[in-house]
DNA sequence: GTCTATATCTTGATAGAC
DNA sequence: GTCTATCAAGATATAGAC
């Protein structure tokens, strides 16, 4: 505890111990395996598939990562760094929070495949003792605190009415989130996430009286 | 067409011919299989524990059900047929429907294995070639065409503003339904599932003028 | 870092007897 | 309707050479 850096040195040491083709081959690895994940989720995918993606053999491929599991997890850790400041930047402002989120799903629109992987491992890791299910857990309670976090302070503001329960809110927008979600990933052609959440937001804003 | 018996020979056909205790073996199989389905997906289960549940070799369950496929899509028919009146009593008035929802939920609240088997295969089978893709996008589309249906009738009526899109509001309502089912099966015991519905209809039929 | 070869396990499904 | 025996396929992972 006595410095920040303490914590955390076996990651930066291992990584770099790595050669700059190893760092390589690790990324499309992990690119490759996310695309599989995407379409047959974690469970149903051969890593032998994602070794032939890349030009590996399946002994090739477990060099960097030994295990499936270790495999699925670092994707995972790559997906925390990538969108460890996502709330960060609206965290403040509520309204600034709410149209931050329908600015994400615009993103996100545009990367189905990313989506798709994600979406999926999500929902498989309800299943019992699936090795993301912590990871996911973890992820959505942060989130729906961190959400709850900026409805109350909007409440303590008196910029919304006292009698909203910040953390219920926060477990209905992740709700409405995940659902539309799902259904644009079941046929992307003709459903419109981004419009979907837009609407709720917008009724929503209206109700909480910040419409404009 | 001439007759209403007409439809559906083969189906009976086949149920007359089976013995009662052949009957009876079918329906403790697809119990199991729900529960196994329930924890690891379908995928991921293998359908020798299933008969091991039901103390039957694999073998003597194949004979009941011949491909693992068959033995989900017998699973799928049954919840049609359970859930054929599920809309029906409620399709004409928005409140009645809405109200019927939470109803819906709370009844689901106590059953949870049911609930997680098919939540599961509902997320599982966004997966490309999964074998109930076709059942869980046909369900979703009728579900969302009914309850349009009612929203747009509503519209009609003049009991509520005419600027809303019933098939936009019936997506909205299943997204919240699915994603808040979601939040509550990875923690049952702290998310209250019937309470987040019941707080996002009485918000929507305040927005729409409708509350009470 | 990458390969060949192989061990081991699990699964879905079949054949054929009772 | 149920079983034993068996098969073929596909998966993860290891050993050891290059």
């Amino acid at each position: 505890m006595a410095e920040v850096s303490e914590s955390n040195t076996g990651q930066d040491e291992k990584r770099r111990r790595r050669s700059r083709k190893g760092e390589a081959r690790r990324t499309e690895i992990l690119s490759a395996a996310m695309q599989r994940f995407a379409e047959d989720g974690y469970q149903n995918s051969a890593i032998g598939d994602v070794a032939r993606d890349v030009g590996l053999s399946l002994p090739g491929l477990l060099h960097h990562f030994p295990t499936k599991v270790d495999l699925l997890l670092a994707i995972l850790d790559k997906r925390d760094l990538e969108c460890e400041s996502f709330i960060g930047p609206y965290r403040s402002d509520l309204r600034g929070l709410l149209k931050g989120m329908v600015e994400v799903f615009r993103r996100n629109a545009e990367m189905i495949e990313v989506v798709r992987a994600f979406a999926i491992l999500n929902a498989e890791s309800l299943m019992k003792g699936h090795p993301a299910k912590a990871w996911f857990l973890d992820r959505a309670t942060q989130l729906q605190n961190d959400i709850a976090a900026t409805f109350d302070q909007a409440v303590t503001d008196g910029s919304i009415d006292g009698k909203i329960d910040g953390k219920a809110m926060a477990a209905e927008l992740i709700a409405v989130m995940d659902g539309l979600q799902m259904l644009w990933l079941r046929d992307p052609a003709r459903f419109d996430m981004v419009g979907g959440l837009e609407a709720y937001i917008s009724r929503l804003l209206a109700s909480l009286g910040l419409e404009g």
